[in-house]
RNA sequence: GCGGGGUUAGCUCAGCGGUAGAGCGUCUGCUUUACACGCAGAGGGUCACUGGUUCGAAUCCGGUACCCCGCACCA
């Protein structure tokens, strides 16, 4: 006898005791085992200092659906966790508690503040990984990672060093996108473009020795300092006299010259004449090499005018901006300001506005690396969902520029390279005793550390031990599909596979799904400042986390997210619904699952076979949902069966049985067995979207197996279909929705009984006979009567090919009923009268394929049997 | 400028060649012994516009309008 269930669900009881069951279970660990078919699957690794926002709730719950889904389909299944370092996020979070302290990690020195950093990890670190666990994630906590473990490390500078004996990594001096807040060079993905309104200030540049003046527009004018000299178009009818002389540039006094470029000015834009700037603009800079100009820098790297900036120097670029500008205008060189709307890079961790700058940093060349990972999504061999963002993957990679790998931070991996006092330079995994060149015995490393997504690149290899040979390795590599957000397509997806078939010379997933953005429900992106952030854990608290994994998953096709509490709380529902249906399973079950016997299905009657027949063609949409990565449609197509086929007509169908009303002792036994059977599968069906509730309720049936998380998933048995069941079952609930609907219609109250006609041949007939119990259940008849002539002024319909009759007290026929009678005549005439014409027409009946015909003539002859009746009704 | 996506019921979306669907919201009944986080029912849509292909188009192709999102450029 299985165990009571309270009345209502609440979640907060279960979730924890569950959780920690499958935890000491060690459910989620897999077997080292090569025979057996793998499924394996890497954890985008979180930031350690982020706290669960909705947008990792999506993204694991997805990828704990399937998890779910393939170990109990029979795999060994390994979801491998960790988290991420996160360079520049985690350095500025303890950067912030030190200022609270009043110290910065200079005070510190770098060693010191390493270790504290290391200290918040450990405090702080695991708080994200916690959270997942109030999600249900079902990862293999044994094997938690975090890319700056030794191994990882390790990893690391196996990379580092084997890329640069490859000649793919170097070191030089370029322009780099710098961050003057961290102070440190960022990669072009990490700079973000914001439309800011901003001025457009236009200069006069005296020419020198001459009356002449040109003038240039430029939105930075601060970095005029820092001109080496004005360019032109050298076809340029008017400044073709210029070409060669010399400018004097406004403010600093100093000549600069005039030089031609026709790559870099172009005469339709502006005025023609462009001021040039090497030291602090990209364009700038290539412009300067090409015409042998000096670089003056007069921006340094916290963002302060330099020495060379003059009267300016030690002031931020942004009030030198405004003094420069004054001083212009007093001048009378500024000529004009306008309007000005562009776009800005700005460093998307910190929000500082970018400073291109010149410095010295390592680099990644990366078009070796990106040429085999184009063609791996080209033949097929790693597929990305939704399909249309292979283009987007293709358009960068094929445009991609060098990686810039170096940050000049504390806290990360630093560069496995040394230099001797003599200024040479060794990469090697190990610090070298003495320099391998001259034998200096004074090394010291690369103070540099790496971009973050270095480590996270190699992460579905370097978590399962690379480079040594492991077991994991051999057993779970590669993986099979990446679960992860589109907007870290370039970040990470992109140099895993870069790295994944240089390294390993495999594709590290064979599949990617991309899902889309968490937004709410109006479409709006979460904002703190909009105040519409919906955090995952309140909600948890609040709906229960199967009710959260079940709206994010109904949602989830791969496009974005509208999300509303509405829904959730439409789940949580869902989730009572669960319960008080199992509660009222358990009320009359007398067996567990682990001692009963096989259904004899030749015992069956139809609305058993009925139901089992639409479970399983529930199995069947679930099972190819999954397949497909449609958690929409597979979430949807469980919750329309459990609740509106199962709950709404199944349960109520076998009440009479159930409780003694109707049949005889062997059918009860077996109703209660079959209820018993939809109960289970589908709580196995439902698992991996809801697992507490399903654990939890599937435990009390007492199955075989210790939890529901490794009892089989249900699949598709053929011999559970049937269509003629399906086909009367679908006739009674026409029938009973057809006598509710005219009892609404003519004012009665569920209290009112009538007594319904209904006409079927032979087999049919005697099916309604059988059932004429449930149809006056369910309908509140007081009789059936089959195969009898109704009396005059019974109410008639026509439904699923079947003509009934309903004996009402007397002809009360209001007019809202004589409208919607005549709103369905109309609606039924116009059908036929489209599906006539059709059928008429000897191109249809020739060319469509004869089943749409069939159909097509089928329903033109209950259309018209229909009409005929409705008629009766008026 | 290049690329991707969208426009279907009041709202949010699914459907993507063969009779317009779901959830939420709205309205009307109902304390029917699992559930009022419930049950039964109702109303609500010329599927953005416009050509074409087809026996047949929300669905395929072309164009127009508007809206999102990447990337590039931005003196």
């Amino acid at each position: 006898m299985p165990e009571e269930l309270s009345k209502r669900y609440e979640p907060a009881t279960i979730e924890q005791r569950l959780y920690e069951f499958w935890e000491k279970g060690e459910f989620f660990t897999p077997l080292l085992d090569p025979e057996r078919p793998k499924f394996s699957i890497v954890i985008p690794p979180p930031n350690i200092t982020g706290r669960l926002h909705i947008g990792h709730a999506l993204v694991n719950t997805l990828q704990d659906i399937i998890v779910r889904w393939k170990r109990m389909s029979g795999f060994n299944t390994l979801w491998l966790p960790g988290t991420d370092h996160a360079g520049i996020a985690t350095q500025m979070i303890v950067d912030r508690e030190l200022a609270k302290e009043g110290v910065s990690r200079f005070d510190l020195g770098r060693e010191k503040f390493v270790e504290r950093v290391w200290e918040w990890k450990e405090s702080y670190g695991h708080q994200i990984i916690d959270q997942l666990k109030r999600l249900g994630a079902s990862a293999d906590w044994t094997r938690l990672r975090f890319t700056l473990d030794e191994g990882l490390a390790r990893a690391v500078r196996t990379a580092f060093v084997k890329l640069h004996d490859d000649g793919l990594i170097y070191r030089g001096i370029a322009m780099v996108n710098w961050c003057p807040h961290c102070r440190t060079a960022i990669s072009d993905v990490e700079v973000e473009y914001e439309e800011r309104v901003s001025k457009l200030y236009y200069i006069d540049y005296p020419v020198a020795d001459s009356a002449r003046v040109l003038t240039i527009a430029t939105t930075r004018p601060e970095t005029m300092l820092g001109d080496t000299a004005l360019a032109v178009h050298p076809d340029d009818e008017r400044y073709k006299d210029v070409i060669g002389r010399e400018a004097i540039l406004p403010i600093a006094n100093r000549r600069i010259p005039i030089v031609a470029d026709p790559i870099f000015v172009d005469r339709e834009f502006g005025t023609g004449v462009v001021k040039v700037t090497p030291a602090h603009d990209k364009n700038d800079y290539e412009a300067g090499k090409r015409n042998d100009l000096p670089q003056l820098q007069v921006i340094d790297e916290g963002g302060r005018m330099t020495e060379a900036a003059g009267v300016f120097a030690g002031l931020d670029r942004f009030e030198a901006r405004t003094k420069v500008v004054a001083m212009l205008r007093d001048s009378g060189a500024l000529h004009d300001v306008k309007d000005y709307n562009h776009s800005i890079g700005i460093h998307g961790k910190c929000e500082t506005v970018i400073e291109p700058m010149i410095s010295r940093q390592w680099f990644v060349k990366i078009e070796p690396l990106a040429r085999p990972a184009i063609d791996a999504v080209r033949d097929g061999t790693i597929r990305i969902l939704p399909q249309s963002w292979e283009a987007t993957y293709f358009n960068w990679m094929e445009n991609i520029h060098d990686w810039t790998i170096s940050r000049q931070l504390w806290w990360g991996h630093r560069i496995p390279a040394f230099y001797c006092a003599n200024g040479h330079v060794t990469v090697a995994t190990d610090a070298p005793a003495a320099c391998p060149q001259c034998g200096s015995t004074e090394v010291t490393q690369e103070t540099d550390v790496l971009d973050t997504w270095f480590s996270s690149g190699l992460w579905p290899f370097s978590t399962m031990g690379w480079p040594d040979d492991t077991q994991d390795l051999h057993i779970f590599y590669p993986t099979d599909v990446l679960i992860t957000g589109f907007d870290i397509l370039f970040f990470w997806v992109a140099r895993m596979i870069m790295f994944g078939l240089r390294f390993t010379g495999k594709a590290p997933f064979s599949q990617v799904f991309l899902n889309g953005l968490v937004r709410d429900e109006f479409g709006q992106k979460m904002s703190k400042t909009k105040g519409n952030v919906i955090d995952p854990i309140d909600v948890i608290d609040e709906f229960g986390a199967d009710a959260v994994r079940f709206t994010l998953a109904i949602f989830a096709s791969g496009r974005d997210i509208p999300l509303a509490r509405s829904r959730m709380q439409g789940y949580a529902a869902f989730a009572n619904k669960i319960w008080n249906a199992s509660r009222f399973a358990m009320m009359h079950i007398d067996t567990t699952l682990g001692s009963v016997k096989a259904i004899d299905r030749d015992s069956m009657k139809s609305i058993e076979r009925w139901i089992l027949s639409r479970l399983n063609e529930t199995t069947r949409t679930v099972n190819r949902a999954l397949s497909d990565y449609r958690f929409d449609e597979a979430s949807n197509a469980i919750y329309q069966f459990f609740w509106h086929e199962f709950c709404d007509w199944y349960i109520e169908m076998v009440k009479p049985v159930l409780l003694g009303r109707h049949g005889s002792e062997a059918d009860q036994q077996r109703a209660k067995r079959v209820l018993l059977e939809v109960l289970d599968r589908s709580l196995r069906l439902l698992h991996p979207f809801m697992p507490f509730i399903t654990e939890e309720i599937w435990q009390k049936l007492g199955g075989v197996e210790p939890s529901i998380m490794v009892a089989p998933y249900p699949v598709v048995e053929e011999t559970l279909e049937d269509a003629e069941a399906e086909r009367m079952v679908r006739a009674v609930q026409a029938m009973i929705t057809s006598v509710r609907n005219a009892r609404a219609e003519r004012g009665f109250t569920s209290k009112d009984r009538f007594k319904l006609y209904v006409r079927g041949d032979g087999r049919d007939a005697a099916f309604f006979d059988d059932y004429a119990y449930l149809l006056i259940d369910l309908a509140r008849l007081t009789e059936v009567i089959v195969n009898a002539e109704p009396p005059a002024g019974a109410h008639h319909d026509v439904v699923e090919g079947f003509d009934i009759a309903i004996e009402f007290p007397e002809k009360v026929v209001t007019k809202e009923q004589q409208d919607r009678t005549e709103r369905e005549l109309e609606k039924s005439r116009k059908e036929l009268e489209s599906l006539d014409a059709k059928l008429l027409n000897e191109q249809f009946v020739r060319n469509a394929p004869p089943a749409i015909v069939q159909g097509a003539q089928a329903r033109q002859a209950e259309l018209r049997a229909r009409i005929e009746k409705l008629m009766r009704n008026q």
